[in-house]
DNA sequence: CCGTTTCTATTGTATATACAATTATTAATA
DNA sequence: TATTAATAATTGTATATACAATAGAAACGG
């Protein structure tokens, strides 16, 4: 199909610095989805932690609290669909945050019920505040539209990816 | 700037499979770019690790190993930069090739260097193979027109987030 | 009403990744 | 030339994530 490897092209010269200095766009597998897409997400992660690091908690703890603030006593496996992580991955998020006094868990049966504490409670102005900040910080780089239409065609994308 | 929070809503129902059966689309994050590219980064991982089963490499490790193939004795600075990985993840990964007898580092002074190994080498077609499996997965559910555009965009994007 | 299947959540284990600190070498400067 | 700074790579440690196996509860079929 794509005569891939015919493309592959060393950009010199490199240097080492911890952060890497060349765009992912000069790369050598600038063409390729898996490493663009991975490139970009680790990209857009550094800034999410740097928003959330006011609260102390990383962008998935952060948006796990937000939805149980949202909708009190959710269940593991709805959080995992939303957050589209797998469910031991959720329990993990869910125990750390247990530590911190952050939410609950009660097991009723077979089904387990998440609910923010109060402390938990009270820090959800601040969290939406790291994600206005979020949003702010990469809306001063491309425009809060085209991101939405990016949004868009990421989802178009990932949706036909069975 | 953008009410985020305001756009939660809880899609019921959820079930619990192990892969989500829920679209990233249909979550309630679904607006939110950090939500989006992750999710979508997780699922063409999962694509690219099983077509590279065929090779026991996970992509990363297949890439490096391309890499090392069409320029041998590169540096692992220079490896990162073209990964857009960070030096100590490279280390970790030549370390795991090198354990395959995929790849050698000799060093001289300060610098390393990155030989494939004759097994390495001759690698290199099943690479290559794994990459075309890997575009042709896609490529069904996307057009190849349009899967370019997306990378390319994504680039746009990343490069404009410092 | 008992046994089997299904479902939810958790646990054990493994992985790729990153950051911070360190080592070893080279370059620069006074 | 001697000391200092810069560079390249590695190591120690921590994290988020996933898969496979397991436990416990509910549903269901005979």
């Amino acid at each position: 199909m794509i005569p891939f490897f015919a493309l592959l092209k060393i950009n010199q010269p490199c240097n080492n610095a911890v952060i890497p200095y060349m765009k992912a766009s000069e790369s050598t597998f600038r063409n390729c989805l898996y490493f663009t897409a991975n490139a970009l997400a680790r990209k857009v992660e550094k800034m999410a932690i740097e928003s959330w690091k006011s609260v102390g908690l990383s962008p998935s703890h952060g948006y796990l609290l937000m939805l149980v603030n949202k909708e009190p006593g959710l269940q593991p496996g709805c959080i995992a669909d939303n957050l589209q992580l797998t469910p031991s991955t959720v329990t993990r998020l869910i125990e750390k945050l247990e530590a911190m006094k952050l939410v609950v868990r009660t097991s009723g049966g077979k089904a387990t019920n998440v609910y923010p504490t109060p402390v938990g409670k009270k820090l959800l102005p601040q969290l939406k505040q790291c994600v206005d900040d979020f949003n702010r910080s990469y809306s001063n780089f491309i425009g809060k539209e085209e991101c939405s239409r990016m949004v868009e065609n990421m989802h178009k994308l990932a949706d036909k990816m069975t």
